[in-house]
DNA sequence: ATAGTTAGCGTATTTTATACGTTAACTTTG
DNA sequence: CAAAGTTAACGTATAAAATACGCTAACTAT
């Protein structure tokens, strides 16, 4: 069911920027999109997961909802982090027609609630199947995009670091079990910068939510590394202690 | 202008929690209100400074704009720190009726951004008096609200202390010239907590924001302290260079 | 067998946080 | 007017956290 059959709140919208995480690389999830250029012609771009609330729907189930119809994707971590309400962020002519083409409605202004999640791309690959319109494209090779959806990854991005150094959140992007050193491949990546390697085990090691799994890799040209699993109830437990006092 | 006399945007509003602190004690900024309670009878209760959007105005605009209509206030720190979405948010009969009867249009349900502010009531008390309905009700003592004021308010409270403890943010309460120790006690009035003076004091002059004046205090029962302030620039700048890498 | 690689442990040094002692400078009180 | 009470402002000693870097272990590729 598409948004133009149910009774929308055309004033309101959410979208999701979906990072993932393979082969060494980050990267968001966008939807292939068809529309008319400036000469009328059709042509395709890309933008972010998203759509207009329906007239009683919840902001977060309205991210979750349009996700799983745009992706197949179901039951994610999903975190509303910024919401955008400059009268001119949909500016382009192209864009108000495509949304008032695809609404049946004239559209005016929409103030948008932007959500942010992770996923683990090799996971939920297999539910990828459903709907092939959506695609990972490297964080680095992100084109210009519909609305001001470019500006909207930029500050989901730096949403994504400020959280990374203070919750353990980077587990949600790896599978299950993985090693120290995949996990610290990935805060570099997100952070964009080198981690000294005895030093980042420690720190990561201190926090004991961690749990070494018996299992080591096999096949590598190297001394082959535990594999670890994040144990979340701990990580929740010790939370609750923690009441945050830095004075 | 009252909004019902403009076009309004009534899926959207703007509210604000506008800190102030005074006698050692936290309060907030509330609007008196008057509402026809269930039997129909006239009454008065609080809200906080808010307002439909109009149609093409920015939300940060907006907030401004409210609080100066409300309470005479102008060029005022404010930060969006919340966007609530709840379809049911505004539940209460008698609020319902209360927005329908001063917009006169009929309102379904409302997503507003929650702005908040920090001001020294002592600075700015000449101006109040352009708008009596606003008064400074002490945090510990806020009775029941309009909608989910509450809330609203215990969420900026959550905001405001996460803040305090990354952004000097405290200056703003603060009138221009301060000693180190009422720095303190607004610290620890707002994080409720007792702080240790001299460890303290070491914290805070580390940063080197604070700028001693020549003049100290006088007529106090004790040792007096010189006076200091705030430098907004040197902050800024220090804030540049210090890009937040913990790792 | 040797070279190349990353894993995983350890140590030494610096920085930051915490706890608390002490004198200085004012007013109030008796 | 001396003594008591108060907070300012500085200092020191100790504990905890962050950082830099050395080293051996265990694997594969050549």
């Amino acid at each position: 069911m598409l948004a133009s059959e149910r009774t929308i709140n055309p004033h309101i919208s959410v979208d999701c920027v979906v990072f993932g995480f393979s082969t060494n690389q980050l990267k968001v999830l966008l939807i292939e999109r068809e529309f008319r250029d400036e000469s009328g012609k059709l042509a395709r771009d890309h933008k972010l997961p998203g759509d207009f609330i329906t007239i009683n729907e919840d902001l977060d189930l309205a991210a979750s909802r349009t996700l799983e119809e745009l992706t197949g994707l179901r039951q994610i971590f999903l975190k509303q982090f910024a919401f955008l309400g400059e009268p001119n962020r949909i500016w382009r002519t192209t864009d108000i027609e495509w949304l008032n083409s695809t609404t049946g409605l004239e559209i005016h202004r929409v103030v948008t609630a932007a959500y942010f999640s992770l996923i683990n791309i090799t996971e939920s690959k297999s539910e990828f199947a459903i709907n092939n319109n959506a695609s990972w494209i490297n964080l680095k090779e992100v084109p210009e995009l519909a609305f001001d959806h470019k500006q909207i990854i930029e500050r989901g991005l730096t949403h994504l670091r400020k959280e990374l150094r203070h919750e353990p959140i980077g587990f949600e992007l790896l599978p299950d079990k993985f090693t120290i050193r995949e996990l610290q491949s990935l805060y570099e990546i997100i952070l964009d910068c080198d981690l000294d390697n005895r030093n980042f085990r420690k720190k990561i090691l201190k926090s004991n939510y961690l749990i070494q799994l018996d299992e080591k890799q096999i096949g590598v040209a190297h001394k082959p590394a535990y594999y670890y699993r994040f144990d979340k109830d701990i990580y929740e437990n010790q939370k609750k202690e923690y009441l945050g006092f830095n004075f």
